[in-house]
DNA sequence: CTGTTAGCGCATTCAA
DNA sequence: TTGAATGCGCTAACAG
């Protein structure tokens, strides 16, 4: 009916059983070289494909991996991806792509739908759900990998850039090199990275005896339009700001256009620092300041990672902590 | 074993035959309400998940597709596969990723890769591969749309961008500001649109009464890093271009950059101009004059073309022809 | 080295 | 409105 050829088929046709073309697809067993060859024969002349979801059914293995994210069109995490599926294809897997879009019910919904899939292994990117609620979509995949975010006594594996000690670097530059007033675009309320680079913030201004005000930060969306439209309301009501730590590259490259708008002049009137260093804060003028980490590689260890788990790895909690870089333009100080 | 719940579990517990559990599943058939709702009480309490590939294998339908681009990290791409997404999604499908990174065997690699999944259908982004190769691949889908690239006689969608156009309206704008060496960097050889664009500037040098040559076109990677790369080379083999076509955006960064390398100011020492119109081109300094086509609608589109051809669609070939459009800013002419 | 039996989890006949 | 039988294409566990 479908026209599909079967193992069946190729059996009959090489005149041998269903479990030695079996065997002869997967390199099983021993077999004569001379059916063997006969068998390939047959699979050539047939243009038989063998059926991964079958064969997911009988194994429960269906070699497809999930990978989540909250935006693929963000560079932050298409290089991520690049990584994640470099190591995959390598492997012979194939995987699912899925973004979010910052809303927490399509990623619930995107899990469901990836625990439907029965995929053998999931790295989620910035997951924007709560721990309750991760914890329990979590709990039908047989591995998972975490980036960014951690999930406390579960058997995940963690892999995450150390954003607390990103937001202290960025910080601590800016201060030394004598700026008074800093100002953060915090990104979205439910990032956990953008919580951690304040939480850096708040330390390294405590640390240098200066005072912290909530009227210093602000959330705002994490595209460029957004920072955008962010800086320009938070520079007017803070016109006193000497230096703007962005959420990522992307609201920072918003707040040079909201300078441009506003008639600042970067570093001079503004400084500018942004965060992950996307190959796009090279290219902008000015050329930006940002506290830089390793998203490719991170994206190909998170996969390593989630392989290790699937085929033997132990279920334990592990957590590979990547360090951040400041990598300095001309944006600041 | 596994632990995992099936529907038998959710049939017995719930004191009914695997069937209604089936048809209240997926809504199918007419179920008294006190049964159904049994079922699903059942359902929430077990945690039970429908197996995709259990279904798929029944069905003949794995509600999965098949996005294959060259490179996810590429703007143009990225911005595509977000529209492909979004129409997935919306219609209930996931979505396999594959980037290709120009190499035909990788390419080749994940179209059976993803045949031996059993995909529902298939997006194919600028494919890479010869007529004869790519209809031997695609003899095994059962429903496919291209992008940016055609296969004469054979029943697929297709939705692409008029390069050709593209590449007369870039090369009129500089010949109509008085340019009369206007070099090519066209990108990899493979690339059908590399080609077209190629076509349209030939063709719009004629019209022109202009002669063409060959050396003013350069093949090059299509990366920022390869059109600067390759930029500095043609730029000083060929002093006396006053404009330059580059492959697409990134390529044109490149140019850019080379330019400062080589010291050459732009627009007045050489125009630049791009292929996309990605969100980058924008952003960069000088912004650039690009000629540009919407890349997340062409995303949309081709997925909506696919969901016609899954369902009931005919086989039909069908092409939809998008018409690519010259944005002006400040690096030409 | 090769074949037989059984079943993976579900949907599609048909009956009741 | 519900249920029983059958098969999707493949592999695991045993034979031979």
């Amino acid at each position: 009916m479908d026209g599909r050829v079967t193992m069946a088929d190729v059996a009959r046709e090489a005149d041998v059983s269903l479990m030695t073309v079996s065997r002869v697809v997967n390199d099983k067993g021993e077999i004569s070289p001379s059916t063997r060859q006969r068998v390939l024969e047959v699979i050539e002349r047939l243009g038989y494909r063998p059926s991964a979801i079958a064969r997911g059914l009988a194994t429960n293995r269906t070699g497809t991996l999930g990978l989540v994210v909250p935006d693929i069109a963000n560079p932050f995490f298409s290089d991520i991806a690049r990584g994640v599926e470099e190591e995959a294809y390598a492997a012979g897997y194939n995987v699912f792509l899925c973004s979010t879009y910052e809303d927490p019910e399509r990623e619930t919904d995107v899990l469901q739908s990836l625990e439907e899939q029965r995929i053998d292994g999931l790295v989620l990117c910035s997951s924007r759900l709560d721990d309750k609620t991760l914890r329990r979509m979590l709990a039908g995949f047989p591995a998972i990998v975490l980036t960014n975010r951690w999930l406390d006594g579960y058997g995940a594996g963690v892999i995450r850039v150390d954003s607390e000690l990103g937001g202290r670097l960025a910080t601590n530059f800016l201060l030394d090199a004598g700026h008074t007033a800093v100002g953060f675009l915090t990104g979205p309320p439910t990032s956990v990275d953008g919580r951690l680079r304040v939480n850096g913030y708040h330390a390294a201004l405590e640390a240098a005896g200066k005072p912290r005000s909530a009227a210093l930060e602000r959330p705002c969306p994490s595209n460029v339009d957004g920072g955008r439209e962010a800086a320009r309301e938070f520079l007017a009501s803070q016109p006193g700001l000497t230096a703007l730590l962005c959420y990522n590259d992307l609201v920072a490259i918003g707040a040079l256009f909201a300078c441009v708008d506003l008639g600042l002049r970067v570093p001079s009137d503004l400084a500018v620092v942004g965060f992950d260093d996307i190959a796009l804060a090279a290219w902008v003028s000015p050329p930006l300041t940002t506290c830089g980490s390793p998203r490719f590689e991170l994206g190909v260890k998170a996969m390593q990672m989630l392989l290790d788990r699937i085929d033997g790895g132990t279920g334990e909690g592990q957590e590979i902590l990547v360090q951040p870089e400041l990598v300095v333009r001309s944006s600041a100080p």
